[in-house]
RNA sequence: GGCUCAGUAGCUCAGUGGUAGAGCAGGGGACUCAUAAGCCCUUGGUCGGGUGUUCAAAUCACCCCUGAGCCA
């Protein structure tokens, strides 16, 4: 069999304006998760994340601070990264766009892009929101010249003779590349959002602005390229290591394009519309799918920091474990929609589903084990169990689907379908009353009952183990396996999906509560 | 203003023409292997409102209301 090729899943370079915030860490979530699900099925996977570190917005705040727009951006990029430490976010790739690196290949795109010209210098006056990085339509503006986004901010009247990128050569490519590849935007409705504002026409757009931060225009020094020109480029920057040249062409040695861009609905444009067609002009192959998922709210309002109700997602993990936050905004909310958080929910869906179904599961069918069948796995052959035992007929198919909805970045639906088979393990120790049958002498039939629970439970923690790898390592240990669901060698899913996995005589390990019920205190709103 | 999506049990949602569903939360019960978990039963809904089409509408058409979003 040939070696599969990478799959390259990137989260967006994470603007460091500020402390990263919820809907970053959703994102990146999800995006983990799916990495985990590739590991998991024996692929290369290349995680890409980072931030996006320019732009007069950064400049003015580090000023506000008192700080030099590096200094400022290396604070905030440490609280980035201990995030994803606490959250369990592996990635691969961590690129920041003032890395040299990023210079280099931002400079060699420039040139593909100046080359093919698809660069013309033009004039642009008009009202420019700053913390927009746009300029704004005078019809757009609320009255006293306010961006109708950053209503505490005045916009600001720019005259500036900028560099244009020649959007408008590539609509028909564009329309072009979505009718061919339905699926490159998704979900439907935001891929429809996409198709009905190309239909429109296409405007070039400018890729360069008159402040100081930020790369140089190679042509023309004065000038620095536009943040979201450097920033999607980030991803191709990413993809080089250390030891090699800053080349496109290392880029594409590296496993460019990218597989998926995972990305907040807020952003689909850049990444449908511009950042296509620029990949087209600079001559590189194109990613195959970028999908836009919702936004979160909480307490179903919209969180933002003039409403003072923000979530935040450090103090949502040091208060609740990382598991906790991944489980509740992986399986509660259905990715590609909008999603609500609210605290009294987290704890109850948490609790019903890792504590109680899960969680417990495990526990009371080890005690069990320990006390009828001497804490090892009993001698039962799963193929022999009847095409119609309530769990072996769930667990020989789950794996198969759960697989597919992994792949469909189906979290929520991936997640529910496990619930089931723990469900019907409860349901069936109690049916079975492994503790009457042990005192009546049946011990065969107990063995064969704690059996198919027990390897229900594997079977749960194993598929869950992209979105809890905590919880689901601590389960794989104590069913006896000495290994970890996130680090190498990890247990395939060819064979660990499928049912009929645990090993008879396998020495089970002490049983424990692998999740701990959660209690709501109130968490300080920040 | 134009367009898109959503509005179904307290909460999150499934259900696209044929007697209203799931999970969680709430109430009751039996059991005891277990993290006072699990299991069984159960309360609860003029399916946003209105008018039509149809033997029959949560489901189709039109209008209205509310929320989210796109229209560079």
């Amino acid at each position: 069999m040939p070696q599969s090729a990478a799959f390259v899943l990137t989260t967006p370079l994470y603007y460091v304006n500020g402390l990263p915030h919820m809907g970053s860490a959703y994102t990146t979530m999800a995006a983990d998760a799916r990495a985990r699900f590739e590991r998991l099925c024996g692929r290369p996977v290349v995680l890409i994340t980072g931030t996006d570190e320019h732009g007069q917005k950064i400049q003015r705040t580090a000023q506000s601070r008192g700080l030099s727009p590096q200094a400022h951006c290396d604070a905030i990029v440490q609280s980035f990264t201990e995030l994803w430490a606490k959250l369990d976010i592996r990635y691969d790739r961590f690129i920041r766009t003032t890395a040299p690196t990023h210079h280099s290949i931002v400079h060699a795109f420039f040139q593909r892009v100046w080359d093919k010209g698809d660069i013309y210098q033009g004039r642009q006056q008009g009202w420019y929101c700053v913390a927009c990085e746009e300029f704004k339509e005078e019809r757009e503006l609320l009255p006293g010249q306010v961006c109708p986004i950053h209503t505490n901010q005045a916009v600001e009247w720019r005259d500036e003779t900028n560099y244009f990128f020649r959007l408008s050569r590539y609509q028909t490519a564009l329309e072009d590349l979505y009718a061919a590849q339905p699926s490159f935007i998704q979900p439907d409705t935001r891929r429809n959002e996409v198709l009905q504002f190309v239909r429109q026409g296409l405007q070039d757009f400018s890729i360069s602005r008159l402040i100081d931060w930020g790369i140089p225009v190679p042509a023309d020094p004065q000038q620095t390229l536009y943040v979201w020109f450097d920033a999607l480029v980030g991803y191709l920057s990413a993809l080089v290591p250390p030891d090699q040249p800053a080349t496109l062409e290392t880029v594409v040695a590296q496993g460019w394009p990218a597989s998926l861009h995972l990305i907040g609905k807020d952003i689909l444009r850049f990444h449908a519309v511009y950042w296509p067609a620029m990949l087209i002009s600079a001559g590189l192959p194109l990613p195959q799918q970028v999908y836009g998922h919702g936004f979160l709210t909480k307490d179903g309002q919209k969180m933002g920091k003039t409403l003072g109700n923000t979530l935040d997602p450090l103090a949502l993990v040091q208060q609740y474990g990382a598991d906790a936050v991944r489980y509740y905004f992986l399986k509660e909310i259905e990715f590609g929609r909008d999603g609500d958080f609210n605290e009294e929910r987290f704890v109850q869906v948490v609790n019903a589903d890792l504590a109680n179904d899960v969680g417990n599961l495990l526990n009371r069918t080890l005690n069990m084990t320990v006390r009828y069948c001497q804490g090892q796995v009993p001698a039962v052959n799963p193929h022999s169990l009847a095409d119609d035992h309530p769990l072996a007929r769930v667990g020989r198919t789950l794996g198969e689907q759960v697989a597919e909805d992994y792949t469909q970045l189906a979290f929520s639906r991936a997640a529910g379908r496990i619930l089931t088979l723990a469900q019907a393990a409860n349901k069936y120790i109690d049916e079975q009353a492994p503790w009457s049958r042990y005192k009546q002498g049946d011990h065969p039939a107990v063995a064969q009952i704690l059996y198919s629970v027990l390897e229900s439970v594997r079977l749960c923690a194993y598929l869950l183990s992209p979105l809890i790898p905590t919880t689901s390592t601590a389960m794989y240990r104590q069913l006896g396996f000495p290994v970890s669901l996130g680090e190498p060698p990890l247990p395939a899913y060819d064979r660990h999906s499928q049912w009929g996995v645990l090993p008879a005589g396998q020495v089970l390990g002490q049983a424990q509560p692998v999740f701990q019920r959660l209690t709501a205190p109130a968490l300080p709103s920040s």
